[in-house]
DNA sequence: ACCATTTATTAAAACGTTTTAAGAAATCAA
DNA sequence: TTGATTTCTTAAAACGTTTTAATAAATGGT
């Protein structure tokens, strides 16, 4: 609809062609001081802005990386976002953020459309895709970086969190607290950084020997959304259906949220928090620090983590290889455990 | 970088010329169905993805709206913009998110770089940018809408609450519970919804004769960022500085965040809620529902708001004028007030 | 005064599409 | 059969830039 000013008017304003125009812009050639300072007066004047598609075509890099997110309501993922492009936007680059809603379908329909925008580099937070797709795309000459999660192509970097790790840390310090029964609350295990969470905390029990009829998993299709509701529906049923010498001492929430809605379950029933059962979450968001009482937790510092993909991503631009990063995770103590 | 398959090399497999490949593309003239199909053969098999910049270039209208928010971490934003692209993306159209972290300055550039893609539809969420800039960057073809938000502008649209109603609604609910001296902990108070709000607030407390000596506004630059953390420690500090009766009986703030770092100050103190101080919040966020007491607030509903500024995105782009919006806004009655 | 360089500017090609007008071939109506 | 449509395909212009090679003008060194 509405015609914009392009380099031509500019060039006829100020009485030049609009070779010298862009030249003057972009700073390619020797342009006299008079020639210079007129041009870019009629710029001003004119309120001419470039056309970036038109830029694009013609010159490669477009100076653009595209980040998809699972969910951009989830303060986990639009901090990593905001960070990210924070980092992005220092170095005069624009992000395309994205977000697929955990859909997988919706989620390469996403990348293609990042691929029709000329997009090279594009950072894939989470997602679902099977690495054939991945591996075919990057045929394409489309450049993937997988955050929390990890990928067994080679050409395909990658940053995560030390899931196992943290994870015996955390059965560590559960059983030395002297709980020898302990409950895992989690999103239905299908990512990489879930399943690696799962293995941690397997392999910690073992380790206590706690292993046997003292390691309960609980999981839900209901855990993928909302889950301080959830996770408070999920507990009051199960208080409610089993005595408590049924039940395991503490509950590992694999999220802050499933973790409070837990901990209004348990107090609702009449039970103590730490006393009766005790309660770790995981993220260490802010308001868990103001939780009654305060939650336990496992913090996952998401600044750190958009700070790397951003440095990961600048590698990718000056034709670097990325190394693939292992992020720590830290035990928040507080009092729900 | 990388070399991507251009319409000229699926025009040469398919034996035709790239203008016959665009018609089949876009269905813009008859072609034989043999042909058709020869066509798409070649671009699923070269995989073909067409540019954009290419296409934008010639063609008008990119089907791409660009949405601005202040901050993205902030689930009230993140939940706007989520819904917002939600529905643009049922109806084919792409959305440029992008943050301006409250800074003025850098909320231009953005619009720049918007303005640089050919974009435009920018909805402009809160936003702090004069009446001037807006005006005169309409001139250049830019077409905006306004959130959360009004504006003097006849030719721009805004969807924005009902602030002066609620609060009015909100200050009589507590005349009737029996407070009669009432504080208001708020954000600066620099946008024009705050400043209803704040508007109302007065009003209300006009008409129920509590005015004189009965109002007591808070305010802080702090209150900018991290609303649970400063709530906290700035009625902290008031309740250690003043005697009880010195103090409002009840705290309206401006966020739930505000608010349940304000209870958690109250309650450390050794108060309670809500029989020695109410709070009230405002957002109605899912934590909320959660706190103990449970918090009473004013529900703004974000997806309302995402759908309707979408609907208003849908008329700009068919040619029609959006009519402003004015959402309603309900009082939550939960325990703490 | 001459050639060699440097400085300033330009014309034109190129980027990958869409779109228009026109031509060729096929079908139809009489 | 003829002329009129309709169906299919194409060539070429256009979109707004960047970039390259070429040219013209100015400056420098001898």
């Amino acid at each position: 609809m509405a015609k914009r000013v392009t380099i031509k008017e500019v060039a006829e304003d100020a009485g030049v062609t609009i070779g010298t125009v862009s030249h003057v812009i972009n700073g390619t050639a020797s342009i006299s001081a008079e020639t210079t300072s007129r041009v870019k007066e009629s710029i001003e004047k004119l309120a001419y802005i470039p056309n970036l598609s038109a830029r694009n075509m013609r010159a490669k890099n477009n100076h653009t990386v595209g980040l998809m997110i699972p969910k951009m309501s989830n303060v986990f993922y639009s901090r990593i976002a905001s960070t990210f492009m924070e980092e992005a936007d220092k170095n005069g680059c624009t992000v395309m953020l994205l977000n697929y809603e955990y859909k997988s379908e919706r989620e390469k329909r996403e990348i293609q459309s990042l691929i029709q925008n000329r997009i090279e580099i594009i950072v894939l937070v989470n997602g679902k895709d099977d690495e054939d797709f991945l591996r075919e795309t990057e045929k394409g000459g489309t450049r993937f970086i997988l955050a929390d999660r990890r990928s067994k192509i080679e050409s395909i970097p990658y940053a995560e969190y030390d899931n196992i790790i943290i994870m015996e840390e955390a059965v560590r310090y559960l059983a030395e607290k002297g709980y020898s029964s302990i409950g895992y609350l989690t999103e239905p295990v299908d990512f990489s950084n879930l399943k690696d969470r799962y293995t941690g905390f397997q392999r910690a029990l073992e380790r206590a020997g706690l292993l046997e009829n003292r390691m309960h998993i609980y999981t839900s299709e209901t855990f993928r959304d909302d889950h301080l509701q959830q996770g408070y529906l999920y507990i009051k049923e199960l208080l409610e259906r089993n005595k408590k010498n049924k039940l395991p001492q503490v509950f590992i929430c694999s999220s802050d949220m499933l973790a409070i809605g837990a901990m209004r379950a348990i107090t609702e029933a009449g039970y103590k928090i730490p006393d009766d059962f005790g309660v770790m979450g995981c993220d260490d968001l802010e308001i868990s620090a103001f939780t009654r009482p305060a939650l336990t937790t496992i913090r996952q510092d998401r600044d750190e983590l958009g700070r790397r993909l951003w440095e990961m991503t600048d590698a990718l631009i000056h034709g670097r290889k990325p190394a693939n990063a292992v992020l720590r995770q830290h035990l928040i103590i507080r009092d729900s455990c």
